[in-house]
DNA sequence: TTTAGCGGTTACCAGTTGGTAACCAGAATG
DNA sequence: CATTCTGGTTACCAACTGGTAACCGCTAAA
């Protein structure tokens, strides 16, 4: 029987910073909805258009929450009919190295798979 | 009214590689289990003791999805009682880099949340 | 023969997620 | 007055997720 390993490892311990973001992106939806905010400012019904299939309920749902977690701010515009505007925070801009790191797996992904 | 922009953006339309990636990473543990895989090739009840909570059932469906995505390779030894080692592939060590970036954003989340 | 350890598998079940469809307020338009 | 537009909210419901607990085959040791 091979010899059995302890348990030595430094960091992740109990709410890792791992969960923290993930919990944060990993909704169904979430990072599109991050994507298209890190291209530009867009409104309600913008990323409703963008984003294919999602419904105004998860949108607004998924909005809430990131404006909830500091990663997106909400802007009235007092017209008529009034026009709210979506767009990615300080904190909402740091999530983009992560976005881009993760992109740029995704693509070896799908080349690997398809390759298969 | 605000002047309603177009959508002319041009990458992530269906399987965009964000969210490839994330059906990869996104599960529950799974972070973890490519965590401690990315510091060493570990045993499955070594895994099991270092991720506290986590359930054979779930350690075992997320390693078999992870060996089926190509991230992790199972390693059996033929000892007895044998023993079966998981490390991550070259395409798992890829996943590196976005890890890494989540686990910086999770950080400053932290950080945020515990100032409020 | 019984027990223990490894690496799981299986049945069952509660909670969460996300989908659809209907509905809402306020203001402008016809 | 009815309709349209924006930006949602709500009720309802099916599917998926993940948890618990019991069980399994194999080998070695007591």
């Amino acid at each position: 029987m091979l010899p059995r390993r302890k348990n030595l490892v430094e960091e992740p311990p109990e709410r890792c910073p791992l969960n923290e973001c993930l919990s944060i992106i990993g909704g169904a939806w979430t990072p599109n909805i991050i994507w298209y905010l890190s291209e530009k400012p867009r409104r309600f019904s913008e990323l409703k258009d963008d984003i294919p299939g999602i419904s105004a309920k998860m949108l607004t749902a998924r909005l809430k929450r990131l404006e909830a977690d500091g990663v997106v701010e909400r802007r009235v515009e007092p017209t008529s009919p009034p026009s709210v505007e979506y767009r990615l925070t300080a904190l909402g801009g740091e999530l983009k190295p992560a976005i881009d790191a993760i992109v740029s797996v995704g693509h070896r992904l799908k080349a690997l798979n398809g390759e298969g």
